[in-house]
DNA sequence: CCACAAGATGACCGACTGGTCAACTTGATA
DNA sequence: TATCAAGTTGACCAGTCGGTCATCTTGTGG
């Protein structure tokens, strides 16, 4: 991780936040190839600077995706708070895919491996999904066999199909969500294979 | 393309297959980013030989994705032959996703463009989707509202899940599919956001 | 069995990558 | 305002990439 939070002289605390902007840009429009020098470029500031921030590449990509796993956190946290708890879920799926645009979700577990603070963030991603899962569950709103492993998976599928867009047909990864969505209600469920994944 | 079939010497139609063979395995081991360097090295030849055979890297990648076009068709073309229209549209994806492993289905879509005989590949693929598509609505198995296109979306969502598996759960991307046709049947179907896409 | 075209080779090229570092600039403190 | 650590810079490095090409090897028709 980043030298600890302490002390960054004024200078330094803006540039770091004008590179993790131009970082989220940059690996939102070329994905995680994104060159260090294009997100140099786009802040503003010389290559070395970078790397007085993130010591490696890695680095940077985690604390990016920390940033999302927090975000996605709030979002799951608001939304456990909802009167309609099947509704809740099918909501974060919609607003997670959009909001991850085609961001990999899943690289972030092998980036993340190790560092503690981001090891949180994703640990309190993966309880509050599980609880809108239980949520939705209880409420009757889905079925009982798919757990919260389920749904970030099918959320990484959905997120791809989110990149996927054309410009001819914007929306299309809408009408996958609700075909999901479908699938996952308790009526007339066929039993899954294979075991049932342990909590996250 | 590469130059017309005609009169390939012994060792170099030897080697030009080598070659697919090695692409095709370092493209599902490494992803489209896999380098020539280590095709050549996989096949045995040296690098000046992929070369001979295909000008650039876009060719070859085009050259094994029309393969699978080829063998994805095929596939469709024996489950129409199915008394079992609706098993066979899961049969295809459940094939096609395991078959493509983590290949990427879309950058075939953007490299293909503009070499006839992939594309003719495709638009057959296209076909006959579309067709698996009729006859499972036909007998009443899925949604009316789906077209091949929304079922391609999701094959490409579904292949990568399967990109996405890890030797503790290596089937989980089953549940996905499972999850995923259980939403494509009719019975209480939610309506589908969106123009109907156009047939492709 | 020979001649020669088709094919194979690997050193080489320029562009690009993540990462380093000595020299320079600047914000904050006393 | 003088000082100096903190921060910035961009040339530079080693490595990799796709791609080229002069040179050598080899399959094959006569």
């Amino acid at each position: 991780m980043t030298l600890s939070a302490r002390s960054l002289r004024s200078d330094a605390a803006r540039n770091r936040e004008l590179l993790l902007a131009a970082a989220e840009e940059e690996f939102a429009k070329r994905g995680m190839d994104a060159s260090i020098a294009a997100i140099a470029r786009r802040a503003g500031v010389a290559k070395g600077t970078v790397f007085r921030h993130f010591a490696t590449k890695e680095e940077l990509v985690a604390v990016v995706v920390g940033g999302h796993f927090v975000s996605l956190g709030a979002v799951a946290g608001e939304l456990l708070e909802s009167v309609d708890p099947t509704g809740a879920l099918l909501e974060f799926l919609a607003v997670a895919a959009e909001q991850l645009q085609h961001q990999d979700l899943v690289f972030l577990q092998a980036v993340t491996e190790g560092d503690s603070t981001v090891t949180e963030c994703r640990n309190q991603l993966h309880a509050r999904t599980n609880a809108l899962v239980d949520r939705a569950q209880e409420a009757g709103g889905i079925r009982s066999d798919v757990t919260g492993s389920d749904i970030l998976l099918i959320l990484c599928a959905l997120v791809h199909t989110v990149g996927l867009r054309t410009e001819q047909t914007p929306d299309s990864w809408r009408r996958h969500l609700i075909i999901l969505f479908d699938g996952l209600r308790p009526q007339g469920a066929s039993p899954l294979p294979g075991p049932v994944p342990e909590r996250l």
